[in-house]
RNA sequence: GGGCAGUUAGCUCAGUGGGAGAGCGCUACCUUGACACGGUAGAGGUCGUUGGUUCGAUCCCAAUACUGCCCA
């Protein structure tokens, strides 16, 4: 083994070692139970972002915990066909040629799109296998695949069989630069600076104007009404007076209606019910006309009068600039107000009236609440989630869900030619049900993509027929994703489950925040300062770059990506592969049955690392269980790395290079056990290197992916031990604090007295040794009643003096300086302990077991200070 | 406007109702038979501010300031 550990050349191979082995595949047992999570989709179109790898490595740890725990564990891997991304980055593609995709047509554009799928499907299956995930390939699924598609369409038809999905006009947002509608929550509002436009209307009977504001001047061509608060003095008078709207021409009515907030601007609004969806709302109840007044792609249309085939931001300054001339804007004030921006395309979005296809979600949103109240709904971790996700449902609006794409699930609607039917079915109609006509034409639309997401964690597991996989494996155990998507995906799923396979989709939701950059800003393409994990890969291997994500942050927080921490992951890396070389280096000529711990007589620092192998096992294990990946791999870290590696290796040398035999075997027996063990805890995190490592133990089995996860042994609880070990690190410390103080070098070895009390006489006779060789001490006096030598170095500890008389180098302004520093922190202890024993209150009201630490703790302190000012005395 | 997070060592972040922690960085020494991607010893913080609850608050509660996010 070389001595330092290189990702590259172990990874690769043991990916194909357990794909070769199915040790990933799901349903080998019938009598396991089932842990089950079925993969967030990412967009077949792009690569896996930084987020992705702290997504999957996520749910690696938990589906490797649980399988080596025994169960029988599915993680269903998939992509999503991403509607509007995908089809907008092949079209760039083929602008670039010089082609649109009308050129095409509906049927060559989407085969190529098709091409492009299979190419990015695979790039993101090989960018899955670097990441080291443990997924069951034999379950993998595709939103736009044949099963998954029939699921839509079932879903589909009997949404709208149930009257919950409708077709008609009404205002939605519209992206003009993808040509599509889109939901409200692909909308993003984003402040920005504009400016208020006041204008004067005048009245059809010469008697004046009223005055209007607003946002979007170039509106007003499709205005149909200037409408006032019913109650309104100032404008009383005006209701069902009609004004001229100015450069088109048209006479509209000045209406009353609530809506209309006196206090905001001149309290008399412009109405463009084609427009704006709350104008909308006021036009359908005084029925008004509705007046389109731009085409899809944000030109102004034949409506628009002079102003046609103008983009929307061009006619508004060229409208500004003619009703300035016309002497109707009368007034431009700065208005910050929020703009909605398309989530794809950050178009600015306009408000467009159009015939689309709409969820009705009231009746689905309802069961979802309700298990929610009464506390069978899903538990979100952290907990806070619930409450966001419990808001957008009760106050959930219709979902539109057509799009004007031809990538994704065409909607399954035909309309007649002839009599105009339209039948909605699960297959095409050879004839329109009504008039027997041949000639149907279906819907042009396609399904927004989140409409096949939302069934994902059961379509995929073969819903709507009722197989095996989804009679075993649903409903899930844990969803996890980032907050950014509760809405789009979350909730969504949890509604249709309900609907459709009348149980909630997953136990648990496990929400995890965002990768920033170094400076904590988003990572962005725009920005450029995105981190690909393909790099952090190259550079520093999967286990390095797994351990810093899932280890970096609490749950629910965001995280900031930086290098340094990639680099100190690896580091541990290399860590244990050294810590590893050794214990194997020591093996020669052991065999397995040797190894056994049974009938091994055990050294304090044996009992010391056994015991707090014990502890870590509990730790880890609760720790996942809670999904508390950061604490794991702290405790993991500060086990392996200060307590097994700085410690007990240390120790084990002694035995190892020393001619007692038993002894030998014993800590050759510890330390494979210890490693062993650490290797398991660790594997969920770190799989490659732990595989790797672990296949060169003598006590390995086929893989540990499938090693059985560690448990406590009682026969291992020691606290003895690690009061002894507490007691000879705190020994071994202050000596060789001395010694770096009195610059004594290293090399050079020196001789020790030990007076120590009844109390921790047997500790420091056991170890002795151990004390010699970690202190660089040739000679060591250990004694109860010895007289202090003269001239030496003196330190406190618990429970012992120890003095080392170093010739020549004995420094007596030295001693006393570090003897008067201990001193002075003692006695600030001392005092802050008497103060709390003092306090009646403490004594009465603490719990017992505190106020006995206290005392105890107290008398310790007063112990080390009497030798502390006895050494002083002596010396002044 | 409503809601939710965060504010702890130079930097990035953990953490706990009872003696403040890690990684990186910094200082000194050390290539000692696993590891210089290392070892040993150290320096460094009135835990945002102000009140309250409590025997005791960095931790719980309230207010406040700043930062960020979500919703309208």
């Amino acid at each position: 083994m070389p001595s330092v550990y290189d990702p590259k050349k172990t990874e690769e191979k043991w990916y194909d070692f357990w794909l070769e082995g199915k040790f990933f595949e799901a349903g080998k047992d019938p009598n396991k139970k089932t842990y089950t999570i079925v993969i967030p989709p990412p967009n077949v179109t792009g690569n896996l972002h930084i987020g992705h790898a702290l997504n999957n490595t996520l749910q690696d740890i938990l589906v490797r915990f649980k399988r080596m725990q025994g169960y029988d564990t599915l993680w269903l891997p998939g992509m999503d066909h991403a509607g509007i991304a995908t089809q907008a980055r092949v079209e760039a593609k083929l602008r670039e040629e010089g082609i649109s995709r009308h050129d095409m047509g509906r049927e060559k554009f989407v085969e190529k799109v098709w091409e492009w799928k299979e190419t990015y499907a695979k790039n993101i299956a090989h960018q899955w296998r670097k990441i080291g995930i443990s997924v069951d390939y034999s379950r993998e699924r595709f939103t736009l695949d044949e099963g998954l598609s029939n699921a839509v369409r079932e879903v589909f038809v009997r949404l709208y069989e149930k009257g919950l999905i409708y077709r008609g006009k009404y205002i939605i947002n519209w992206d003009p630069v993808a040509r599509t509608a889109l939901s409200d929550i692909e909308v993003i509002y984003k402040e920005v600076k504009g400016a208020l436009y006041h204008m004067n209307y005048p009245l059809k009977d010469g008697s004046g104007f009223i005055r209007v504001a607003t946002t979007r001047p170039e509106t007003m061509l499709g205005d149909t009404a200037v409408a006032v608060h019913p109650e309104d003095e100032r404008y009383k008078h005006l209701i069902g007076k009609t004004v001229i709207l100015p450069i088109v021409g048209r006479e509209i009515p000045i209406i009353a209606d609530e809506y209309v907030d006196p206090e905001f601007g001149s309290g008399a609004v412009k109405i463009t019910p084609a427009h704006d969806p709350n104008d909308f709302e006021i036009g359908q109840r005084h029925n008004l006309p509705q007046v389109v007044v731009m085409d899809e792609a944000g030109k102004m249309n034949e409506n628009a009068g002079k102003y046609q085939g103008m983009d929307r931001f061009d006619c508004r300054k060229q409208i500004v600039k003619d009703l300035q001339e016309a002497g109707v804007l009368v007034e431009i004030e700065e208005h910050v107000h929020s703009v909605g921006h398309s989530e794809r395309s950050d178009a600015v979005v306009e408000p467009y009236l159009s015939t689309q296809w709409f969820v009705k979600m009231k009746p689905l949103a309802e069961k979802a609440i309700e298990i929610q109240k009464n506390g069978k709904g899903v538990r979100f971790v952290p907990e806070r989630f619930e409450k966001i996700y419990l808001h957008w449902i009760e106050n959930v609006r219709d979902w539109c869900i057509s799009r004007q794409l031809w990538w994704g699930h065409r909607i399954p609607a035909w309309y007649c030619d002839d009599c105009g039917e339209m039948t909605v079915a699960r297959e095409e109609p050879k004839t329109c049900p009504k008039c027997q006509s041949q000639r149907l034409r279906q819907d042009e639309d396609v399904l927004d993509t989140w409409f096949s997401s939302a069934l994902w964690p059961f379509s995929t597991l073969g819903w709507p027929e009722e197989t095996a996989d989804l009679k075993r494996y649903y409903p899930t155990d844990v969803l996890v994703t980032g907050f950014d998507i509760i809405y789009f995906w979350v909730a969504r799923m949890i509604f249709m489950a309900l609907e459709f396979v009348e149980e909630k989709p997953f136990q648990d939701v496990l929400i995890h925040g965002l990768v920033r950059d170094a400076e904590g800003r988003k990572m962005s393409k725009s920005l450029g300062n995105g981190v690909d994990p393909m790099e952090v890969i190259e550079k520093y291997g999967a286990d390095a770059m797994r351990f810093m994500l899932s280890t970096g942050c609490t749950p629910g927080n965001d995280q900031r990506f930086r290098w340094e921490r990639v680099e100190a992951a690896q580091h541990f890396a290399n860590k244990i592969w050294n810590a590893s070389r050794f214990v194997l280096m020591n093996l020669e000529g052991v065999t397995p049955e040797e190894l056994s711990l049974s009938d091994k007589k055990l050294s304090a620092s044996d009992r010391w690392i056994l015991h707090r192998l014990n502890e870590t096992i509990r730790d880890v294990t609760q720790l996942l269980e809670r999904y508390e990946f950061g604490e794991v791999g702290r405790i993991l870290y500060n086990f392996i790395w200060d307590e097994f590696c700085d410690w007990y290796i240390e120790f084990a040398k002694l035995p190892l290079y020393g001619e007692d035999m038993e002894a030998k075997r014993t800590t050759q027996a510890v330390l494979v056990h210890v490693l062993d063990q650490s290797l398991r805890l660790l594997h969920p995190i770190m799989p490659f290197i732990t595989e790797e490592i672990w296949q060169h133990l003598p006590v390995a089995g086929e893989s540990i992916t499938i090693a059985n996860w560690p448990t406590e042994n009682p026969a291992y609880h020691a606290p003895e031990a690690v009061r002894d070990m507490q007691i000879l690190i705190e020994m071994i410390r202050a000596v060789r604090n001395i010694r770096a103080e009195m610059e004594v070098a290293p090399k050079h070895q020196i001789e020790l007295f030990v007076r120590p009390g009844m109390d921790v006489l047997p500790a420091i006779q056991n170890n002795e040794a151990a004390i010699k060789r970690l202190c660089g001490v040739k000679q060591l006096h250990v004694d109860p009643a010895m007289e202090r030598p003269e001239k030496a170095m003196t330190a406190v500890v618990t429970g012992a003096e120890l003095f080392l008389p170093l010739a020549g180098l004995v420094d007596i302004e030295q001693t006393i300086a570090r003897l008067q520093a201990e001193l002075k922190k003692l006695n600030a202890e001392v005092e802050r302990v008497e103060k709390k024993l003092a306090n009646p209150g403490f004594v009465a009201k603490a719990p017992q077991h505190v106020v006995e630490a206290e005392r105890k703790k107290g008398e310790e302190y007063k112990a080390k200070r009497e030798k502390v000012l006895a050494r002083l005395a002596e010396m002044q």
